[in-house]
DNA sequence: ACAACGTACAACCAATCGGTTGTATATTGG
DNA sequence: CCAATATACAACCGATTGGTTGTACGTTGT
């Protein structure tokens, strides 16, 4: 919950929410791939996929190493964790929810106290318009 | 794999890389909240708010209701977990990777067969032409 | 009836984004 | 040595973003 985390946060999702990112993010997670290689499988210029490559790696998805002349790209698998973990807390504050729910249905009606499930619907006043 | 998944990937990352917009997503998976509610949480306008909601609605991620005057905003958890499911498709190319290098080491060396390790080094044949 | 409330949306603004071209700097191969 | 290759980065540009204020409109409570 620290400023330094929500940073951090900001840098993965912005990274993520670019096609051409993910893309490249794929392929660097299949296998490495210098920076020459990965741009020339997009229709665009040298400099704008590398570019592309640099958000990712200051977002810390990638890592680059250097062999020669080329700098190679790999996919940080623990990053991509990272994001996922992040969602996870989504879903457990969701949970929570339903499990207050749940606790009024069951101090409402003393049967039915045991089902838990992905419940269809959070409340029951459904009534959708607009 | 279509261009429309892929939009929708752009507009779900894109809704998750604002802070603002992430905390709103929490308030509103632990519980259903009105857009003045949520306004009145944070040091921005409420018109400022309201376009947050607008995006997180517009990618999925929350749904609206109206009740009298009031919108009330409810996160949907299964739009998160569609996320998660990209992340998780993502870690599955990390592991093909990974199986193809751990293939590489036992067609190498017929010993060690059994360990598969996050592999400190990626092996040297990076299979890619120029 | 009508003032207050809750919401939506338009218009505007500075900053950032995704792309471009051009230039600089290593590294490699002939 | 020199040319080609691989990369990085600056400067620029149009589009988008995140914020603002102002306005319009339906709903509610008195």
């Amino acid at each position: 919950m620290t400023d330094t985390d929500e940073d951090r946060a900001d840098a993965l999702f912005h990274a993520l929410s670019d096609r051409t990112r993910r893309d490249i993010l794929r392929r660097v997670l299949a296998g490495e791939h210098s920076v020459s290689t990965l741009a020339a499988a997009y229709d665009m210029s040298f400099a704008a996929v590398q570019k592309h490559v640099a958000v990712l790696q200051r977002a810390g998805l990638i890592t680059k190493r250097r062999s020669g002349r080329e700098q190679l790209a790999s996919g940080d698998v623990d990053a991509v964790r990272a994001v996922a973990d992040m969602l996870t807390d989504l879903e457990h504050i969701w949970r929570g929810r339903i499990a207050r729910i749940d606790d009024l249905i069951a101090d409402a009606s003393p049967h039915t106290t045991g089902d838990r499930q992905p419940s269809p619907q959070p409340t029951p006043t459904a009534s959708e318009e607009d």
